[in-house]
DNA sequence: CTGTTAGCGCCTTCAA
DNA sequence: TTGAAGGCGCTAACAG
């Protein structure tokens, strides 16, 4: 039974004090250089790792970042945690990921709690609106950045733009000779999906294209209701010649759809979709669409974050990085077809 | 500066000693029910949370159990933590999620060590062979579980068949009829792939249907080597009728090379997968694939983890779990355009 | 039934 | 340049 080697362990073994340790791996105050070689050999050669809950106990930083999630499944969230993991570790931190289930309000907070006490901030990412959620961070008692949070809060947030990213996409698909333009909304809770629609609708007026309510599918950011949606819109008496789903997976609905009619993408239909997750790029055709700089995101997030720690209480700023087109291979000119 | 409610405070608060309020809290020793009362009202009013690097100093159970994974993108992955997520959950306890690279051999202990001083047991998630990752494991130190580990090693390990679902999958196809059948092979590192593609060869070989290395191409667990072997077996002169795919990934890419060739699934092409990821059931049409219980393999982790704990060492225990055809809508009999 | 106390592993003065 | 000692929040053993 090998117990885990304390840094009594190292200093027994090494003939030296427990503070001579300590000194030598925090490269704190003056070691003679002999002591110094020594202790890291014995250090490594018994495979010293330093105990997190004591130093963490004692009230110094301990190297590691949480983050507090509800969905694992999510893509988008997969991102955000792997931009943010990689920018902890180039920083030399550790991220931490808790999940923690957005109904049970004691629950949370309880989480938060335990989060904050083994780390040195927390990063929230929460999807939809979950409110009183952010409320019991609100008190500054502990560094914390919320990630794609469009409420009221004077919490730090990161996130992207929404609004012009859907613009530009519309324009493309403008530009592109399309008239006609189906949109799939997302779910109504999220605060993203308006935002895409009003972009969307802005660049519409801005051509002077129609807009009418019949373009416009509710969807709810899945495959299925992506594909449903797709279906109603080319029912229609005059069936639009592109679609804008409010996101990629939406978008992959729309493809399946449109496959189905036996339509080929771009030529008899174009397609953007929203947010650039991985699989975006490997579906056929790969899919245009506006790419929410999620690893940017996770990695402002970490940076935010470290900030916080450095400055003190919260900073309260709100960053949101730019969203940008992807132009791929899912959209093109309207073909003659539907021209007439 | 809210700083965090203490056990000092809420005895204080409450007018009693700190064991007392201990006691209460963990149900342990015998305390008045009127003390009861009052400590844990207090408790709730302050909002108190435990610390857990305090107690997990002192020795004590932190309630937390530790996973260790080096691809937060991976749909895979993502099941297995979800699934033990819930599996924990159930049973009261929290997971911690921690990531860390394959590649560096120091930085892997150092996680390891990291885990180990704030859980009481971890699960260890690792794709692809990384065998002296494991061996740091070993010294039955800390109580460890392997989830989908293939490799010799004697630590409880928790994973799901491969031969027998490939068997069953390549028999559903030998029963649609058809006797010209494709496969995409997995990554060559990884352990799960040649099982895969041993159960598809001795199925065809019970069914006296044809496994010639023509029919077999190599692929790589991603979409875009599917999409390029399906390409490669539609070229050939006599082509398959169908095919199956080492993975859900590549079976996709299948999907797309088969819809660009103009083909229909299953009219044409019939397409198997394997793993059953969330995407299989919505794309379109429907992946017939063989599911990989992902959220089982997670719970049963848990579950092997916790005796692994009561239990006290390594108990060593290799549980593999049934996998299982689930038969969607891209499969179909063989088409009267390839049959003659 | 309840209070006092030691000590988990570490870091940080302070003293030598 | 190095050693000794205290205390972080908590639990458990022991007194009262």
């Amino acid at each position: 039974m090998n117990s885990p080697i304390t840094l009594t362990d190292v200093a027994r073994q090494a003939g030296v004090s427990v503070a001579t340790v300590s000194s030598v791996l925090n490269n704190t105050g003056r070691v003679s250089e002999g002591t110094r070689q020594r202790v890291l050999e014995v250090a490594r050669d018994l495979g010293y790792v330093a105990n997190l809950s004591a130093r963490s106990l004692k009230g110094g930083r301990t190297g590691v970042l949480g983050m507090v999630v509800n969905d694992l499944a999510s893509p988008v969230f997969a991102e955000i945690a792997r931009g943010a993991s990689m920018a902890a570790r180039n920083v030399g931190l550790d991220l931490m990921l808790y999940t923690t289930s957005v109904t049970a309000q004691r629950e949370r907070e309880r989480v938060i709690g335990t989060v904050s006490s083994l780390c040195d901030g927390v990063l929230i990412v929460v999807s939809g609106d979950s409110d009183d959620y952010i409320r019991a961070l609100e008190q500054p008692r502990f560094p914390a950045v919320l990630v794609n949070y469009l409420g009221e809060t004077p919490l730090t947030t990161v996130g992207a733009d929404n609004y012009w990213g859907a613009r530009q996409a519309t324009e493309h698909l403008a530009h592109l000779g399309h008239r006609r333009i189906g949109f799939i909304t997302g779910a109504s809770g999220s605060g993203q999906g308006p935002e895409r629609l009003r972009g969307f609708l802005d660049a519409l007026a801005a051509h002077g294209l129609p807009g009418g309510e019949d373009l416009i599918r509710t969807g709810d950011f899945s495959r299925p209701r992506g594909f449903a949606a797709t279906c109603e819109l080319l029912a229609l008496p005059e069936r639009p010649t592109a679609i804008f789903a409010a996101n990629d997976e939406s978008a992959f609905g729309a493809m399946d759809a449109a496959k189905d009619h036996g339509l080929r993408i771009p030529n008899d239909l174009s397609i953007v979709g929203f947010d650039d997750v991985p699989a975006a790029a490997v579906v056929h055709p790969a899919l245009t669409t506006v790419r929410h700089p999620f690893l940017d995101i996770g990695a402002t997030a970490v940076r935010l974050l470290q900030e916080a720690q450095q400055g003190g209480g919260a900073s309260g700023r709100r960053v949101e990085l730019m969203s940008e087109l992807v132009v791929r291979h899912s959209t093109g000119p309207v073909g003659q077809e539907h021209q007439a």
